[in-house]
DNA sequence: ACAGGATGCTAAAGCGTTTGAACAAATGGG
DNA sequence: CCCATTTGTTCAAACGCTTTAGCATCCTGT
């Protein structure tokens, strides 16, 4: 910078003011001429830590996941947050820390000392979470958990709305008998998902019907292993809890020689690209915010748009149609 | 610092030493250890942009991708990067481009004011790619992409051992006429395995036969549709360009009643998770090593360990063995 | 011709560290 | 008992930038 204002033959104060555009400083035409040119032919770059210091806080914003690497919705988050960051001027830094204590402490003491202006911390699944001690120093939002505490904002899926959806993929195209294949362990989505096909039956004025509700492991084996149960309450439509379940389940029927859609509509959850768009048919799924999980934790630590004093904001988990429901005979 | 300095009654140059366990510095054991209460009971922590800035250099390791949305690798290159940066002592600054030039500039800018140590160029397929001018202003090293021109570091998966290793997976077993579904477009990737695939052949001492090299879209669709083209041949192992081709052909052979692996063995490529590991039977393939190239790819950069002037450094393929190689009858 | 207000620019302090030189006190050797 | 070390600690400059107060000029109207 000083050797941009000699070359001007200007002070560093006028280079500071032509290089931010101050809106009130008074710079002369001609001078902000030659400083730009100046700046041109010397290639010169602010240099941002500088800029940080003097002004105090630094525009970075910290992501602190427990797992980039086991799923492919991390990518999502951090990419709905990098870009919803940079749109206000931010940087992500990111770290993320396998479950392991003392890099969950490390990553959280390079953030702030970063002075970084709030973290996310963000789950790779929609589930309760304690947030680390230290975060407390500075602004924190979760993202895809909550403090059961409730006292630290979260982000989460709308996980009921989901449900609701995914059923209503069904009721809308004529069919009654809806069977749900749900996840066998207790969580926001285990609850949130039947809650959402309970109110839609409901709203729908249909009967819920406990047999038509079954718990499977929520991977691909899970829903092979429950076709057959499935199948023994001859329903004309299942919601399957993910993707996974509904790929076995694609697996059970076909070996059945039961065609999807036409014999039975299957309703997906979490879009999973790979598995949702390459199944055979299509497989019609709600999806996982992911993306929007991310961009919105960004939006309410930095306190811009919706933004909730406290508690949890729900995001909308979208329907995205495919191939697999069809009409209700 | 000023704060923890007055608490313990001495200068902001003895805490900076005893924060900083300076080697030579010669700190009563009493001084160094009222400095350290004084630093506990107010919960001090030192300013990383200030410290940056009177070093010079920072501790940040740039990454640039042009997806981290579209693909699950992508998280994968950076949760390697970010590992290996962080036992180093660095912090990523990520930043994607969904190819917008304007983004990428904007990034490039971002990364040179926070006076990267260097950055990370990658790409989620293996191609050549430019790199962005501005970027020659520091250390640049290309992930998963190259620059045709070889005058920057690169690192890359190992094609050609990719082809070679999906290939003598099938050998192993006593195949002896074993396809390639290759993909249609030149690239990397085409060329690479292919020519692993010859190599192996040859080294087994089998002809070439071009009869069994088919071209394919690299999708399920593209699977699906060579089906009786391959099967025509009869070979008894088939190498797919990649995952989603595999699950096509398990597609056309289910179809046909044709079994994998006992009438047929099948290899993928790429190890998706979500495709290899639930399909059924589970696909026996051939891993790209992402992760591996975002650790790389941070070594190279800081020097340290294995690390080709220029030029491109290549990444072993694995193979990751699961159960669609059997025996040839 | 001159007060008063614009206009154009700069000086200098300060942001939180690091670091080499400098200083004071204690110790050891002869 | 004095000089030379060693030991413990501080001074002050520097890092690259922002920002406020202030100093010259130059107009403008009277």
């Amino acid at each position: 910078m000083r050797e941009v204002a000699e070359a001007a033959s200007v002070s560093v104060a006028t280079v500071s003011l032509v290089v931010n555009n101050k809106p009130d400083a008074r710079i002369g035409a001609e001078t902000r001429q030659r400083v730009r040119d100046a700046i041109r032919t010397l290639g010169y770059r602010p240099n941002a830590l500088a800029k940080n210091l003097v002004s105090g806080g630094s525009r970075f914003i910290g992501l602190v996941t427990d797992a980039i690497a086991t799923t492919p919705f991390a990518g999502q988050i951090i990419h709905g947050a990098q870009d919803e960051a940079w749109k206000h001027g931010y940087v992500l830094l990111i770290a993320n820390i396998e479950n392991n204590e003392d890099a969950e402490r490390e990553a959280i003491s390079m953030m702030l000392e970063h002075q970084v202006r709030g973290v996310l911390y963000s789950t790779w699944y929609h589930r309760a979470a304690d947030v680390p001690a230290p975060l407390r120093e500075t602004d924190v939002v979760l993202v895809n958990c909550y403090s059961p505490a409730a006292d630290v904002r979260a982000v989460v899926p709308a996980e009921a709305q989901g449900g609701r959806t995914a059923t209503e993929l069904l009721l809308r195209e004529g069919h009654r008998r809806i069977a749900i294949i749900n996840t066998t362990t207790p969580s926001p989505a285990h609850d949130g998902r039947l809650r959402g096909y309970r109110e839609a039956l409901e709203a729908a004025g249909i009967e819920y019907d406990p047999a038509l509700v079954f718990d499977a492991q929520p991977d691909q084996e899970g829903g092979y292993a429950v076709v057959e149960k499935v199948l023994a309450q001859s329903p004309t439509g299942v919601f399957c809890h993910n993707d996974r379940v509904a790929m076995g389940l694609y697996d059970g029927l076909r070996e059945r020689g039961i065609s999807v859609p036409r014999d039975l509509a299957v309703v997906g959850f979490d879009n999973q690209e790979v598995i949702a768009a390459h199944l055979r048919p299509p497989l019609t799924t709600v999806a996982l915010p992911h993306y929007e999980l991310g961009a919105a934790g960004v939006r309410v630590l930095l306190g811009v748009g919706e933004a909730p004093g406290a508690g949890r904001l729900e995001i909308e988990c979208p329907a995205v149609v495919r191939s697999s429901v069809g009409p209700a005979l």
